[in-house]
DNA sequence: AAAATGACTGGGA
DNA sequence: GTCCCAGCCATTT
């Protein structure tokens, strides 16, 4: 097991249940932006049942067709289909990414005057359901 | 060192 | 909407 798997792991497990996160989700909160398939590589071989797996999906929301017990494990979880698809729109992950990720344009600020009107909170995660 | 592999992706057809 | 493909990345031959 070496470092790139122990990181991948790291940021699978912190996805909550009910939410699904893309590969390159995964990728890039793990600091590597593009491997996205490499990210793949790792699920493939992960047999750990502390890494919850089964919520790392295609970035259109569809899944792997090898991993067959995903869709029930998810759907144990409440999450909902559309088809063949997760809906996104509802359970994708929205992880804090951490400091050292490279952001273009870093420059903070507040968004229209309104936007968060009342709401002062950190982004942390997408609203529940 | 070079080539093949795969639970990936975005873009074009 | 779906299909296909070149590009991408860590691993394994």
């Amino acid at each position: 097991m070496d470092a790139w798997t122990r990181r991948v792991y790291e940021v699978v497990r912190s996805i909550p249940p009910g939410r699904v996160a893309p590969y390159g989700l995964v990728a890039l909160v793990a600091g590597r932006p593009r491997a996205a398939r490499a990210v793949g590589n790792v699920m493939l071989e992960c047999d750990d049942p502390t890494v919850p797996c089964h919520r790392v999906v295609h970035a259109d929301g569809s899944l792997a067709p090898s991993f067959r017990s995903q869709r029930a494990r998810l759907r144990r979880e409440g999450v909902r289909f559309t088809g063949a698809r997760v809906d996104l729109r509802e359970r994708l992950w929205a992880p804090r990414l951490p400091a050292d990720v490279d952001r273009p344009r870093a420059t903070r600020r507040r968004l229209g005057g309104d936007g968060g009107s009342s709401r002062r909170t950190t982004l942390k995660d997408s609203p529940a359901l």
